[in-house]
DNA sequence: CACCGTTTTCAGAAAATTTTGAAACAAATA
DNA sequence: TATTTGTTTCAAAATTTTCTGAAAACGGTG
């Protein structure tokens, strides 16, 4: 029995290490750091709280590197410190609600992207000038106009959206409900 | 009035260049080269077929930059190519339509992305052991398959999601629709 | 085929991003 | 307070990504 527990255990530790890798992937992928992604999946495929040490040898990584890419996670939101009693270390544990995990990654980058992108865009919209009636060469300025304006309609409908699938009352468990609700077909 | 158009030019190509920085920005926010979504982003307010040196003049790259960027937008789809009768230069064009736009980026990056990441993730269930009898140490076993298998659920529903938005019927104008759809709350 | 205008390629250069590691800091203990 | 353990900071180094530019390839024309 102690043979075929070793064999799994091996199995378990090459399986997360494929997962370490595609996650860290997977991130570089949208912008996010491949580091911070890889210890990120490394905290929620353990499962349990980890401790800088330990992270730092799971991924062959600096104490500096470890402890900037940690409190980047506790900002985010998506990984949590926690004590324990009798060890002076700090141990971190991710959110293991994927659920959850998500709608925190979308609130966080609704506020630090698309919100400002979207003000920024409307600041952008030529001059401020309501001058509709310039004639000739003003064509351009209309269409100009015409196409920030489309932007920023679209932008107003996945603010919409974000707000949605955000909005507090929307439980982890009710996640399926909402993918019912947006996937039902008017048959 | 000459003096009132050119005020006017001026503030559209001030509004231009703003957008322009604007989007690139936003796009490395994303994981897309800053000069890639540049490049778009002036395709796309100019409205109008420009060609490669009227590209590299306006964003101040060179030829090879631009050659291969332009190549990337065609290859993604939001850019098509454009000939003039008795002009050897090839001309540049960017979809005008945002919502469009938007469809043909989710569709690519669920191709490119999502797609592989799911096939990745199913390889990566460890061992594909269906052992779920062993006991004891193998508690961690069970947690690990049950985390990747919850991860594998929400992926599932985000390609359906995808797909749903990308369903060949649903015209832009559906766009609208779709969202009224969504956003319909059952009070 | 030789020429000319245009586009593509890609090795090396430049720039941007990420990581390291050692010093400074903080907090608990003796 | 000195010591010990653990955490944070940040300038410099390493790495990765992106860009350049000159050479090669392309594709009509004469």
């Amino acid at each position: 029995m102690s043979e075929a527990l070793q064999k799994d255990d091996a199995s378990i530790r090459a399986s997360r290490e494929r997962f370490v890798a595609l996650w860290g992937q997977m991130g570089s992928n949208w912008g996010i750091p491949r580091t911070m992604a890889e210890v990120h999946a490394l905290l929620f495929i353990r499962g349990k709280p980890m401790n800088t040490d330990e992270v730092m040898d799971a991924l062959d990584i600096s104490r500096g590197n470890a402890s900037m890419t940690l409190r980047n996670l506790v900002d985010w939101g998506i990984v949590q410190r926690v004590h324990r009693r009798g060890d002076r270390k700090e141990y971190f544990e991710a959110e293991q609600d994927v659920w959850k995990l998500f709608r925190t990654i979308l609130r966080e980058r609704k506020r630090r992207e698309i919100d400002p992108l979207i003000h920024q865009l409307r600041e952008c919209r030529a001059g401020g000038s309501a001058d509709t009636d310039v004639q000739e060469n003003d064509e351009s300025a209309a269409a100009h106009n015409a196409r920030l304006e489309e932007l920023l309609s679209f932008l107003a409908l996945v603010d919409l959206m974000c707000q949605e699938i955000l909005q507090p009352g929307e439980g982890s468990t009710d996640a399926m409900e909402l993918a019912a609700r947006f996937m039902e077909r008017d048959t």
